[in-house]
DNA sequence: TTCCAGGCGTATC
DNA sequence: GATACGCATGGA
């Protein structure tokens, strides 16, 4: 990480790092492009605009303590991603994923955005989901806290248009803001009794549960299953990862799941003649 | 138009 | 424990 402060913003030179395959692989659903390639977006309720500028990367209006005490954190800047790949070279699966996208870092999130983003996830679609947290944050102004959403019925979230993930998204509001489920707490479990905790919330399962574990808590030994991943493991890994990735499974999923995404829209294999989808 | 989506709750065996 | 089914909504 290097960087530098450039007029009301920070010029940032940083390896492994693809705007694209970071904010929009699926793990953070807050980020848009816009018209000029740059992408705007907000975390914990600090809103950035980011754009690539030669070989480097400009952070709009961002103060130099913004930059060091959030946004460094956020993109994970002091982990080197590049030690990483290179662990995950010697397996043949991992190294064309990696060398497909490179720039993939997993995002610190926020352990109650990440649970709000990920109840919403559940049966639905990466644009919609993005679609119903922008939808949500325009209700309230801003990322809404668990209290807030609390205190309101399930009719004032009808604009958000969840279907039936609305009694989700209050279940999990009311048993955080009554402290019947604390993030906070959690992040010192093992993770077992932490998918335990979090799965007291309706509408939290083991998947939902798993990626707020590894995106909002940062446990990156989780891989949450989901349909891609089934994929992943029936086509690639019948007999389970490789041991290159252990613990950082989380970090070696995100490298896997934007893969083989790309490879069913470039019908790169066929599985569905091949592999069980469930 | 039909299919299905970064799943889960519930009923049933 | 496993298997089947419904679910709100809308993108493709």
């Amino acid at each position: 990480m290097e960087y530098a402060r450039e007029g009301n913003g920070i010029l940032l030179r940083q390896a492994d790092f693809d705007l694209d395959e970071t904010l929009d692989c699926g793990q953070a659903f807050r980020w848009e492009k816009q018209a000029d390639g740059s992408y705007s977006g907000a975390a914990m309720n600090r809103s950035l605009q980011i754009r690539k500028r030669g070989d480097c990367f400009l952070l709009e209006n961002t103060a130099e303590e913004d930059f060091l005490s959030f946004w460094a954190d956020y993109f994970d800047l002091k982990t080197d991603y590049g030690v990483l790949k290179q662990r995950y070279a010697v397996d043949e699966t991992l190294y064309a994923a990696t060398r497909y996208a490179g720039g993939i870092r997993l995002l610190r999130q926020d352990a109650w955005e990440a649970l709000v983003s990920f109840v919403f996830s559940q049966n639905n679609h990466i644009p919609r989901i993005k679609g119903m947290i922008a939808r949500l944050c325009a209700l309230f102004g801003h990322f809404p806290t668990a209290k807030e959403i609390a205190v309101q019925s399930e009719d004032f979230f009808a604009p958000v248009r969840a279907g039936f993930r609305t009694k989700y998204l209050l279940d999990a509001a009311r048993k955080v803001a009554d402290g019947a489920v604390q993030p906070d707490r959690i992040q010192e479990l093992s993770i077992h009794e932490a998918r335990a905790e979090l799965m007291q919330i309706k509408g939290v399962g083991p998947k939902v549960a798993d990626c707020v574990l590894l995106y909002g808590m940062h446990r990156v030994e989780v891989i949450p299953m989901d349909v891609w991943m089934k994929r992943v493991m029936a086509e690639w890994y019948p007999d389970g990862f490789p041991d290159c990735t252990m613990g950082t499974e989380g970090i070696a999923q995100q490298y896997l799941f934007h893969y083989i995404r790309h490879c069913q829209s470039r019908q790169v294999f066929s599985y569905k003649e091949t592999i069980p989808l469930a």
